[in-house]
DNA sequence: TAGCCTGACTTTAGGCCTAAACTCAAGGAG
DNA sequence: CTCCTTGAGTTTAGGCCTAAAGTCAGGCTA
């Protein structure tokens, strides 16, 4: 039904490693390397906007997984770093600018170490209404281009892929 | 014809905020988040598989990019920063790291103060005949759970992405 | 041919991250 | 009650990147 798509730069990426390669798959090339490339353009313009605005993506990520956990708006350093998929060593650092800025406090709950509880402040909250909207209006400009269907398409598709590598990605830590 | 696939993070990101405010669009989740953490999963994996065999991921886009682009092998600095998507001023860090691992040489061609062209070894070639195609068959394994049927049409939707998200990137920079 | 201008590369400062070592606190074994 | 193990958080070393300032070489103008 549909013309056969033009070529891109990915395609011409894995007919080169096909023929320096024969034997070898290089199919995964068409999905995660698009895949690298569209994040690294939407992390761009994200970083881009964001500068603007006075913030950095680390720290917006910080505040905006504590505001989406809800009232009282308050995690732990693991919780966090679970939900944002870095390492507790990264949280530490992001809380440790964050509090500096005022955006959240830590709390040493108890006996006092070790922060168990980050919590954010109203001047994160405030951030956060300041510029999450502008974000996802940009965001959603940048891919208007796909009509809807499309757009829903692609998401199921990725929420397909992403639900297969959970498994893969634990397989891997475990095994390896 | 198809149940509902089941609800996952990133829907929930997309409830969430949609609750938090409500009348600014929050579509672009369903397809940005995915796709950012679907990047990362490939990014972490690629790093702890390429750590094992003694490579870091810049290394090898460098690497790559250079033998992908035929004998002799050579390309300018800035020609590198353009098809790897980094500043020049990464591409002259990577090409002093790799210079001293004896993987590429630079040519001051002529008169010489500044490089001209990065040369791939033979060390360097060595090595991407040693790495490349055990990555590429990790990573066709990584997304083997999706039918290949499935695997071209995330291929298709994200080559349409990325075209489109060329021109949205490029008014960007012009005009802004 | 002297002087500037421009484009291309390099340098520097600073940001963020990971991995691994380190520091505690709390709970169980003896 | 003491030791030890374990889990959670922090620190440190090192890597890679961007943005902006700095450095050249060659071409253009007069």
């Amino acid at each position: 039904m549909a013309a056969d798509p033009p070529r891109d730069g990915a395609d011409a990426i894995q007919d080169a490693w096909r023929h320096e390669l024969p034997g070898v798959p290089v199919e995964s090339i068409g999905v995660i390397t698009r895949i690298w490339w569209a994040a690294k353009a939407f992390g761009d313009e994200r970083r881009r906007l964001l500068a603007k605005l006075g913030v950095d993506v680390a720290t917006l990520d910080l505040l905006s997984t504590l505001r989406r956990s809800g009232p009282p708006y308050r995690m732990s350093p693991g919780e966090l770093a679970d939900a944002c998929m870095v390492t507790r060593g990264a949280i530490t650092q992001r809380v440790e600018r964050a509090a500096n800025a005022g955006l959240v406090e830590r709390t040493t709950a108890g006996s006092g170490y070790h922060a168990r509880a980050v919590t954010l402040t109203d001047a994160g909250n405030a951030l956060l209404d300041r510029v999450v909207a502008g974000l996802l209006t940009a965001e959603d400009r940048l891919i208007g281009h796909l009509a809807p269907e499309r757009r829903d398409q692609l998401a199921d598709l990725l929420r397909e892929l992403l639900a297969g590598l959970d498994g893969t990605r634990l397989t891997g830590q475990v095994g390896d």
